[in-house]
DNA sequence: TATATTTTTGAGATTGAGTCTCATTCTTAG
DNA sequence: CTAAGAATGAGACTCAATCTCAAAAATATA
């Protein structure tokens, strides 16, 4: 059974590149195909290694290609969760939102706020920017591990 | 003539070294009173730089030994405004702050808002957790950049 | 103040994420 | 099917950050 949803990422991946003179690889449709299904949030490394277990190994630097096109198509974002090394999300349908991330277990809760989205454009307006980009990150301890 | 501010910060080190049973080197010293006097945003590698200009080299090591050790005593923070390396501030005496940076011409805007600051605190208390740090990151245009 | 103990320093090796190069291979338009 | 352009992969490279360990400095002890 197909699933609908997969496949309109799929055609929008492949419309984008198109669209930019790029080529549509075996390559992509795998890093695209198992973002679909595997993952929500991710970093490149995490990504080469889960490939090659699936025996779909795809090189390093064409993993880090492939994010940036990724990236630019607005399919997934960089997320500030660790400063060691970029973070990503898949960003598929879900609404736009940020994370709290706790200091002890790494679990990550993510929450989107109206009122904060709000403030920060209020803000922006005030200094005469035009935002392209905001994250609030927060950093905590969370109810179970203060329990502990 | 002795600045006051610049020598309670120095005494506010040294005891805080003596607390954790640190040492007070000459290194230190110097890496505090050149934050002291020279930058309020900064990263490692221009501080070893700067120092070494000034005669007063100090080795990579030390000197990102030292940055944890000010992290710690909450004398610095580190601030996202680059994902390429940790970017820092000098905190003191301050009021907690955010940036809005200008992707074009990269210059900074500090801004705190206390209505913001509320909302996070409410969110993370909605979430069961206890907050350690939290940073608003905003990205965008600037109103001069934008013009051009 | 001299000495013993502990901590720190610096030089350079090491790590690890991310980028770059370039010969070879794959896509795509015609 | 072919030619032209784009992408891939292996591995070299970069650069921030960390680690190692012998020598030096700071602190505690007497």
């Amino acid at each position: 059974m197909k699933k609908p949803v997969a496949e309109r990422f799929k055609n929008r991946f492949r419309e984008y590149l198109k669209s930019k003179g790029l080529a549509c690889t075996s390559q992509r449709d795998a890093i695209l195909e198992y973002l679909l299904n595997d993952s929500s949030h991710f970093n490149a490394e995490t990504l080469i290694r889960a490939l090659q277990k699936k025996q779909m190994a795809v090189s390093r630097a064409t993993v880090y290609r492939t994010l940036s096109h990724l990236e630019e198509a607005g399919f997934i974002r960089e997320v500030a969760l660790n400063t060691d090394h970029t973070h990503y999300e898949f960003i598929g349908e879900t609404a736009h939102h940020e994370h709290i991330v706790c200091e002890i277990c790494g679990s990550i809760i993510e929450f989107s706020d109206q009122e904060l989205e709000s403030r920060i454009e209020a803000i922006a307006s005030d200094q005469n920017f035009v935002i392209t980009r905001h994250t609030v990150q927060i950093s905590g301890i969370c109810g179970r591990c203060n329990e502990k």
